[in-house]
DNA sequence: TTGTATGCGTTATCAT
DNA sequence: ATGATAACGCATACAA
């Protein structure tokens, strides 16, 4: 990369500055220079410097993007949709951490090393106090030195007052709505697989599980609620596991809600193993609506988050090409998609009907597989470009 | 950002040359000073600015990694598996490019730009001429720029001689032996939904599967290959569309081969939709082996692809972490694991027991759905840590 | 072992 | 509209 800043002058015979110019344009230049530029530029096939070029205007192109994991659908579909809001200009860093706080903050570092232009931070948050203020530390510094940072489906108090975006999801209601659908569709005893404890996404589904319960005086007491709870990391493993732990306490369920799809497909396979019918024995539902959810035996009921949307929003905010409301808040809405995988249990089948409580989405609960095209017509509304596996390889 | 190297000579009386061969590292100082330079940086906080020390040192610590889409598992799980061979100190810059050549072209230059360390360029080439020829001079370009470059899952041949490394997939050799899975089962007549026509990895699948035909004297001429053969996108709907025109062709079929796994589940679907039972009236399979093929029902045939070693070797070799052979070239072996989705054809569903040419791997062709403790035998051994959403939202 | 001086390639501030 | 020139913050060859 011998070519510089120089050298294309000295080609178009005009100073530096006329280059650089004619390169930005945001200087008014004459159309006979700068089409003199634009040749020597493209004859020397010349590119510019981005470091120098970051160093002298003490802005970047690089907007950073930290996710769990991009394997994970839940988080790949988000810095995908953060990608397709980027202009041909900008650079997505996308950093995996893992889960990790240490590793968190550790690329929050990096990229304010980088001076990245902004910074979506998404995920939920980890609720001990030393990494709460450790991160939210460092998100006012990345604000502080001019870097736009962007809650995605992490909570507005993760960062110091002002210092940041949020874009937070109704991990609440969504917990809510999905119990009320399975209480009003009968059942009592419901079992739930949560997520790791100390986490704000975890916290907030599990209190709208609690909440609908408690609404229809199902919530009992800490301790047996506590009984029909467990807790484990958001994969499918925890959800097979969680399961066979509470058929043992409680034989009697009649459903079971995980954290997550991931864990809900383990869910169901746990069920499957003992030989109990989905939904015929047990219900089962999840969170997400991940485009594998809608593809499983029986198709999944669980609650939809507009991840793309989302993100999309989350990235122009970053951009600044979207202005924010007061308080920088933004609040993404769950739905309940109600699929094949729940139904009343066998107690109160005949005359469940199209219970109260149930969303619209195109879902369905046909007591059965769902085959042709009404699988398909959830299946392609839900989707969208995500396909699971939908590029070229 | 106001605190910068000097400022932190200054507080600890040396002069900026010293803090900055301390912060590297690769220098030799006196341990007396180098605590006095780290307690300096701790107290102001100080932190590195990185186009300022990229301009200097001609070197940066980003690595670029060009996929079609994060969203979709194949290119995810290659994304995040570069992420964690990677140290903390590199950042990894993740373009998604659509599967668009130009696009493609553009992150290159904008890589270029940022003067990045590596480059990972993932996914099947374009053999159009010119684009191929403008990707091959990109390349070189960044090659002589003391970038380095690996392909992974694409040929050698996208490059310069001596530019990159690859890091190929035996896609030939998985079409290959997929093919002969469903041969030794019994299959005559196989249908084959292709990816899109000018794509290296959709020729060289397409030709294993040929020639697996053809060494058993099924090949025919082009024209009953033709008749046999769709191509469209590595998507869903792709496989949905293909699967029905192809039954329209031909009633007769017995088998319907995938390009993707994507492609397969929507074969699936459309079999389903017509009435037809996979395996008893079809036998489906699919390609890569992703984590969702397993939970599919029935559990997908598939040819599995290591992408998670594959891409963690070619982020080594990125790195120059580990020696390439001669030549530069690596193939990634492809492996057939058999599910329940493929079977003997009904005419000779009787002594079909275990086929020849079944390959080894956890797989299973119960004639339905596997249920319980064979399915997740199956799950875990395949998926590792990629669960589908099984991160922490 | 440490300090000094220079250069990296752009952008931005003055002039003209 | 264009040119000269001074930052920008760090790394490194060269001195000491």
């Amino acid at each position: 990369m011998a070519v510089t800043l120089a050298d294309v002058a000295a080609r178009a015979r005009v100073s530096a500055a006329t280059v650089s110019r004619v390169l930005s344009g945001n200087y008014p230049v004459a159309e006979a220079t700068r089409a003199r530029v634009l040749a020597a530029v493209d004859e020397l096939d010349y590119v510019i410097n981005g470091p120098a070029s970051a160093l002298a205007a003490a802005t970047s192109d690089l907007v950073g993007v930290l996710v769990n994991d991009v394997a994970d659908p839940f988080f790949g579909i988000m810095a995908s949709a953060v990608q397709s809001e980027l202009g041909s200009e900008k650079l997505a860093v996308v950093c995996n951490t893992g889960g990790s706080p240490e590793r968190e903050l550790t690329y929050l570092t990096l990229l304010l090393r980088q001076r990245a232009a902004a910074v979506v931070i998404t995920g939920s948050a980890v609720e001990t106090p030393e990494y709460a203020a450790a991160s939210a530390a460092k998100v006012g510094r990345l604000a502080a030195n001019g870097t736009r940072v962007v809650l995605l489906g992490r909570p507005a108090s993760a960062a110091p007052e002002g210092s940041a975006f949020a874009v937070e999801f109704g991990n609440r209601e969504g917990g809510r709505r999905l119990t009320e659908h399975l209480v009003s569709l009968g059942h009592r005893r419901i079992g739930y697989v949560a997520g790791p404890a100390d986490r704000t996404t975890t916290r907030h589904r599990l209190e709208g599980h609690r909440a609908a319960l408690a609404a229809h005086g199902l919530g009992g007491d800490a301790d047996a609620f506590g009984r029909l709870t467990v807790h484990g990391p958001y994969t499918r493993q925890s959800g097979y596991d969680g399961a066979l732990e509470l058929l043992d306490r409680e034989p009697g369920l009649t459903a079971v809600v995980g954290s997550n799809d991931a864990v809900a497909l383990g869910i169901c396979a746990a069920l499957r193993e003992k030989g109990l019918d989905i939904p015929g024995d047990v219900s089962v539902a999840g969170f997400d609506d991940l485009p594998f959810s809608a593809d499983a035996t029986p198709a999944l009921t669980t609650v939809r988050l507009p991840l793309q949307e989302a993100a999309a929003r989350a990235e122009r905010l970053a951009l600044g090409r979207e202005e924010s409301p007061a308080g920088g808040r933004h609040l993404v809405l769950a739905e309940v998609v109600a699929r094949a995988s729940t139904a009343a249990p066998r107690a109160e089948r005949q005359g469940a009907g199209t219970a109260p409580g149930r969303a619209r989405g195109g879902g369905t609960t046909c007591g059965q597989l769902c085959t042709g095209s009404a699988l398909r017509g959830i299946f392609d509304s839900v989707k969208g470009k995500h396909a699971p596996g939908g590029g070229v390889p």
